[in-house]
DNA sequence: GGGGATGGTGATACTTTGTGTCAAATTCGC
DNA sequence: GCGAATTTGACACAAAGTATCACCATCCCC
């Protein structure tokens, strides 16, 4: 179930509960990104609201992450490592790969500070097939 | 009104209808970023699915872009052109600055291939404090 | 300019995704 | 084991968007 996340769960201030322990056991269970109401299917003991929560709560300390796919929908998946990254989704069968790339970061900072802004976050989602998609 | 978003409607086979007109005219006049349920308020003679309807096919053909906000809200913007380009999103003001930079996008490609995807598409959001908000 | 096929509209109901509330249950530090 | 504080489940609710369907407007052809 991830030593880790139980930890950073605890060093945060929040309780190590059996709900946790379970929506924590399930994510580490699901070979690919899921929907909240997939992964609720699957924790049938445990109410919808709570299961919104809970993702919620990982989600801010980064042990899920968000993936706001092209159509609109939004899936979650356990955060390969807590640094900050990006995302590439295949259109085909759904599986995502991480890359972290500091070219990009950079040139990504590089426009705020030409427009004036003070950068606090940015997102980057790349769409695409992967190779075993492309067959 | 835009007579080019008037012609890339006709152009693309579509039908120019008086509610679209509205439609058109309530974006062209918008000094921000607006949702749906405030043009929806502007308009009170046009029904809410049809707005919907419109947003949806102006943001099809490019006239409009989508705004994925931070808080995961989203809004919409006349397309300052045509053009591919990512945005710079005010926390403070909500003002929207747009730009375009092939570095940023061949990093984006670079990624995708070295990942073995073939991409589709990419979106890129920015999100901080433009030069106004930071006083 | 007068049909008629096609496409667009409005009303309404519904779906999906997520949040607020509150009493009851659980956890953790002692 | 005890009590304060957090978490949970059930439920109602909200926001954002879609499906349906009868009616209406537009455009094209004559």
């Amino acid at each position: 179930m991830a030593t880790d996340s139980v930890a950073r769960l605890v060093d945060t201030g929040h309780r190590l509960t059996a709900t946790r322990r379970a929506v924590l056991d399930a994510i580490a269970r699901s070979p690919r990104p899921f929907t909240i109401e997939e992964l609720s299917e699957g924790l049938p003991d445990i109410g919808r609201a709570t299961v919104f929560r809970t993702i919620k709560l990982l989600h801010e300390l980064d042990i899920v992450c968000r993936l706001p796919l092209e159509d609109g929908g939004v899936r979650y998946q356990r955060a390969g490592s807590g640094e900050h990254h990006h995302h590439l989704i295949c259109g085909g069968c759904g599986a995502v790969a991480e890359f972290s790339d500091p070219a990009l970061d950079d040139a990504i900072e590089r426009n705020a500070v030409a427009a004036g802004f003070a950068l606090d976050a940015h997102s980057a989602e790349l769409y695409g097939r992967c190779a075993a998609c492309r067959g």
